[in-house]
Parts: C-alpha cells; sequence; structure tokens
DNA sequence: CGTAGCTTTGAGTGTTATCAACTCTCGTGG
DNA sequence: CCACGAGAGTTGATAACACTCAAAGCTACG
C-alpha cells in the first residue's frame, strides 16, 4: 500500500520548518508575535513531516511527544468504543493544531490519519512549554488555541445533542465553507476530502443518511454534488438551515 | 425568588480566598505547586463569591473577566440555540474550573447557572495569565486543565454520536459516582443536583426518555431512584452498559 | 479493462421524540 | 396542621426520523 512513493518523499520529510517564511503564520501559533520570537519558535520545531493519504500520525495511546501544525491537507481524529463503532472527533485542516487534547495525560486520546497527503510540523512539546514561559505572546496563543478547541467541541455538543441530521450536515458544510475560504480557498466550491463513512462518524449519523441528505440538498437547489466534488450555491439557505430556522417551532416564546 | 437570604450571604460573599487552605488543593489549579506558589496564587484570587440555587455566575457574552474554581455545590453551562432549545455543555463540580472557553474569544460562549448552593472562586484572567509566565508549574497546571476539558468535551462527542439513550444515561451516572467520590463522597449514593430536563438536555435526550430509563434501571435492580436521590447497586454492569458492552454485536472482528 | 471500495437508492424496522394526562413532592399560606 | 398549588416527575399512546439490511451503480486505480 505504500511503496512507490516512499523514495521520493523521503527528502522533504526532515526539511527543517521556518515558521518565519510560512504564509500560515496568521493563523497558526506565531500569530500575535514579534519576528524575533517567531524566528525563537521556527527553531523549537523540529521538522516537517508529509503524510500519505490513510497514513497515521499518532495512534491512540501513544506518548505525547509533539503538537502538529498543519501545513497543508487534512487530518481527522477518531475516538475508540470498544465495538465496531468509531467517533470521528474532528477533521484538522491547514493553520489548525492537533494534539493538544494529548497534554492533560500525556499520551493521545484519540487517533490522527491524514485524509489525503498532508504536511504538518512538528513541535516537540516540552521544548514548546519551556518557551511558552519565556514568551508570554506565544502562551496567549497557545491558551487561545486550546480554548478554541473547547469552543468548537462545545459547538458540536449541540449539533449532536440538539440537531437533527439535516441541519447537521448544512452546518458541516457552512463550516468547511468558511475554514476554507479562511485559506484562500473559494467559499462555494471545495473537495470533500472524507467519505461519507467519515462524515457519518462525525456528526453522527450513518453513512446512508449522509448521502441521501446531499442527494436532497441536490434536488432542492441548495448544493450540487458529483462524488467529493461540492459547490454550494445558496450559502444563506445553509447557514439558515444550520441555526435551525425553517423548522416549524421556529419563533417561540 | 430571592430577597430573604440576601442580607446573611453578603458577609460571607467577598471573603479572601487562600488556595494554601483550601481542602481541594489537589484538584485544583495549586496542584503540583509549592507552597510560596501557592501563596501567590492565593493573593491573584480576588475573593470567593457564593451562589444560590439558579444565580447565573455568567451569561452568554459576557466579556471573560476571570475564570473561577468552583468550591461547593454544582453549576451547569448551557449554550444557546435561538428557538426553545438547549445543549447543557457540562456540569461542573468542586475542584473544577468554570469559564476557560471564553479565552479564545474574550467573552463567554455560554452561560453558568448554579444548581443548588455554591461557592467559587474568582481568578481574574488577566491575573493568572501573567503569574502563569512566572510560575512554569502554574502554567503546566492550566494547559493540562484546558487539555482535560478538550478530552472531557471529546468523550462527550462519542456519547452524544454513538451512543443509544441507555448507553448514555449509564456513562452520566457513572462519571458522577467517581467524581463525587473523588470528592470524598460515597460512590454509590448521591443527590442528582439537576432536573430530568437538564440531564436530557446535556444527554440529548427528551426528559421523558430520561425519566424512563432511570425507572427501568431500577426496576432492572441497577440502581434505585426517588426523585433526585440515586442509589446504585450495581457499579460493575453500568459501567458495562456505559462501554456498550450488553449489545449484541460486541465483539466483532 | 477489471476489480475493490465507495456511493446511491430502496424497503422495512426500531428507538426515541412528541403530545397528553396523571401523580408526586414540597413549600406556602390559611 | 392541613389544604392548596405549582413545578417536577412518571407513564402511556402515537408517530417520525434515522438506522439497518440489501442490492445495484459508480469511480478510480492498478
Amino acid at each position: 500500500m505504500q511503496k512507490r512513493e516512499a523514495a521520493a518523499v523521503i527528502n522533504i520529510s526532515s526539511i527543517k520548518a521556518a515558521c518565519k517564511d510560512c504564509t500560515l503564520q496568521e493563523l497558526c501559533l506565531p500569530f500575535g508575535l514579534n519576528e524575533i520570537d517567531i524566528t525563537a519558535l521556527g527553531k523549537a520545531i523540529k521538522r516537517r513531516r508529509t503524510l500519505k493519504k490513510g497514513e497515521m500520525l499518532y495512534r491512540f495511546g501513544d506518548p505525547l511527544r509533539a503538537l502538529y501544525a498543519i501545513r497543508s491537507g487534512a487530518l481527522k481524529t477518531t475516538g475508540l468504543i470498544e465495538d465496531g463503532r468509531a467517533q470521528v472527533t474532528g477533521f484538522y485542516l491547514a493553520g489548525e493544531l492537533i494534539g493538544i487534547d494529548a497534554i492533560n495525560s500525556d499520551r493521545h486520546p484519540c487517533s490522527a490519519e491524514a485524509l489525503e497527503s498532508s504536511e504538518v510540523c512538528e513541535i516537540p512539546y516540552p521544548a514548546l512549554e519551556d518557551l511558552a514561559t519565556k514568551i508570554p505572546g506565544l502562551q496567549h496563543q497557545l491558551l487561545r488555541i486550546m480554548s478554541r478547541e473547547i469552543v468548537r467541541d462545545e459547538e458540536m455538543l449541540m449539533m449532536l445533542g440538539r440537531m437533527s441530521a439535516e441541519e447537521r450536515l448544512a452546518s458541516c458544510l457552512v463550516s468547511f465553507s468558511r475554514r476554507l475560504a479562511r485559506l484562500g480557498g473559494a467559499p462555494d466550491e471545495f473537495k470533500l476530502s472524507m467519505s461519507r463513512q467519515d462524515l457519518g462518524d462525525y456528526l453522527g449519523l450513518a453513512l446512508e443518511t449522509v448521502s441521501r441528505l446531499l442527494s436532497r440538498f441536490q434536488d432542492d437547489g441548495l448544493i450540487n454534488v458529483h462524488g467529493r466534488q461540492i459547490v454550494l450555491h445558496d450559502l444563506n439557505r445553509l447557514r439558515a438551515m444550520a441555526a435551525g430556522a425553517l423548522r416549524e417551532n421556529s419563533a417561540r416564546a
């Protein structure tokens, strides 16, 4: 499954990362730091690492060695339940930080897998914590990123706890649109990097339900689906749907 | 609704907190710090505050001024969806830190309400962040607590996304048992401080479903319910149920 | 060009929500 | 001290939304 490409890839694999030249600065850990501090952070980062589709960045139970800033590509994190059931706890895109849920126990409480060819910067955790005491702005940014992750998870909780299948999927599409636009892509056209199964495991739905809903959204003229290629035709209506407008009881009280 | 008690309470309300004499040290922010650092932390804490049942600690949208360490009692945090729907994003007990999801945007993304008479220590956030750069152990502990919150939310995600109503409730009871035992209470007997509605809004279930399940658990000899008073008779079976054993497909692959 | 995995679509079922009525509990005031 | 009322909790009937099982259609990669 992974033989041919390997050779071509190794060279790139351990190139030294340099935050100061990275186009994702504004979205990533260096945000808000001055040039000197950014250089210091860049030095702490051990290397870049490339992952092929399906490759694991870390697995459930692995000791925490580093956090990873995603430079390109997309990853998913999945938690385990003993039986076949999996819950995808998050999708992570370029500019986002992955692995912070391991800080609590020094072990990764979930597994991270590349959904497509991806590149990550490996930030050794002890060095990062150390650096954060020296650079208040870095500490601040780290705390903010962690807090943002909590907010994101809480939004997911509302989604899973209180929203219908339709609202969940609309919400998910809107979220991808926003995050991809931030990276400079078109907000209304993108390619999903995950399967229907992954989407279902994320949204708490059966893969068939995801598929059916995508078809229905298309019939309703909201979107266009061709396999994993998505075009959003009516972002506003999708947003309204995600917000739970459009249900009978809407404006009560 | 809140008139008589007020007078008696005011005196206590602004007593200076002193971490170094607090019995919850081990569970709280000071964990792992030496005595000098604990004293420094204690000085940063502005005051204690008492809340009566139903009183709000902060509301959705309020600016972040402080984090709160819970000394006694219990709180819930709820996120909003425009229409009547509420999602309870967490229950917080003594020794736990509440408000950290506000760090990202400097505003509270949810509301916090006391479920019973409670006492909290108010930790001004800018002072805490400042202190954390000076005391590496404190920074470490703060990061750990935030990471733990993420793990907890991710566990909730699995619960809401993949578990049946029965599994969710069992899981919830087991969690209360564990957390209350850690505070020195009996692990198999406690009083719920929240209504069936709150429990439902937390577990993503209708209140009727919660009620029905509690009755069923009782019929099955798992627990004893009398209003909010709960006795757990078979913690092991509850744990198995929460883990998803007991379903037909259990051991596949 | 064939095969394996992914996706779509259909039919039937089940878990859980909703609506509704009744009961219990506890605090308040007569 | 008891009666009352309001909120909380229980229980039942019904229905809907989403799951499961099943089969056929696509896509993409070797």
